[in-house]
DNA sequence: GAAATAATAAAACGAACGTTCAATTAATTC
DNA sequence: GAATTAATTGAACGTTCGTTTTATTATTTC
């Protein structure tokens, strides 16, 4: 046999990125082979390389992506002209929405890093220094306009993100928590961490508000 | 060549627990192999399975005491017949600088769970679950008598040892920060997530005292 | 100092790995 | 409808993997 029929190079591709993201995540990209993919897929595994040159070249497509998704969701979220305390709410609720949609493909871009050769690592990690980067310049924004009371921006940034990152560890859609109620209590305790200077009575009207918009 | 002067099963053993757990930490279980082990070690391959019947009880044995050193550290560092704050100060500043000093394997910890068979996982989960107890624990209990102000404990404990584990990730011995100073902005942070009713003036104080202790 | 045991070396096992190549068929082009 | 291109198969390449077996030497026991 060859080319079976109604075969389409698209459909193809996007099919082995699919499975290669549920795979990898689930068992990590060095105890995925290729044969369990292209298995996956229905396909053999040489039809892999007609889309992808090495099983490398697959995981940095599949980050890269991940990474670029970020920043581009990131970037029709972010509010205009708003004062750092909108920022930080739309920031926070933009990553755990998107960290939550996007399990499988965070687990990767968090997990198998050190797969990659060094000039992908960098071009990887370049992009998620950009994103972290936003949250730092809100809130040294917000440190110097008085809106937040914080030690340290970077450190508390870092903090941040490990704790907004973690929900993905323990949260499953359709149990206890909605994605709204996970929202809104990162937001609170994100609020807390950074001094925001309100009860947490407005924080609360605050952050439903900017929800609903 | 056989059995070569000097040797001795403690210290081979010993020395294939380092090397493990360095090679692990930095490659992942997977990526390394077991000649690169024996390699690394100085001896041969099937050395290695003198010490350990196979890869996996190997990663395992790692885990196992890495689990169990963190809840042993955390027995002798816990105060007894304490307020809720200065035991969740005790736990804070047992924990990271428990991270700190075993960033390898803590990294292998965190990492390479899911290449452990089901039982070993279980038994693995087990510990960390009994660990994450302690916290939770001090959490409703502050929350019970006021001391703290916190929306839903199991998911703050969550997010604060998400927090808190994710010093390992950017923190490097002896540059910008002293182990010192990490744990105290940490606790600051701490402080506040968990809503403690005090000023960030008393809480330095309260930080700084418990830590000379 | 002989006997027993502990520690290692050396070599090999079959299986699985990522990757490549040639052949073959479906779809498209003109 | 022939020629061309796109998509895939089937088989194979050399390498590396975890693990095992057997032999050999150092150390300990008595």
């Amino acid at each position: 046999m060859a080319r079976t029929t109604g075969s389409d190079g698209e459909k193809t591709e996007a099919a082995i990125r699919e499975a290669a993201v549920e795979l990898i995540a689930r068992y990590g990209y060095e105890a995925v082979s290729m044969r369990q993919l292209a298995a996956e897929v229905g396909v053999q595994v040489a039809a892999l390389y007609r889309y992808f040159p090495t099983k490398e070249e697959l995981l940095f497509t599949l980050m890269r992506e991940h990474m670029n998704a970020l920043l581009e969701t990131w970037n029709d979220a972010r509010p205009t002209k708003s004062d750092p305390m909108a920022r930080l709410i739309a920031y926070v609720a933009n990553h755990i929405a998107f960290h939550i949609e996007r399990r499988p493909s965070t687990h990767i871009s968090n997990m198998e890093l050190r797969s990659l050769s060094p000039e992908r690592l960098t071009q990887i990690l370049k992009l998620r220094t950009a994103y972290e980067k936003e949250l730092r310049a809100i809130l040294r924004d917000g440190s110097d306009d008085g809106s937040f009371d914080i030690d340290d921006t970077g450190l508390t940034a870092m903090a941040l993100i490990q704790m907004m990152t973690g929900v993905i560890v323990w949260f499953r859609p359709g149990e206890r928590l909605s994605v709204e109620g996970v929202t809104e209590t990162y937001l609170s305790m994100t609020m807390r961490l950074v001094g925001a200077t309100m009860s947490r009575e407005q924080d609360n009207v605050h952050t439903r508000a900017q929800l609903r918009a």
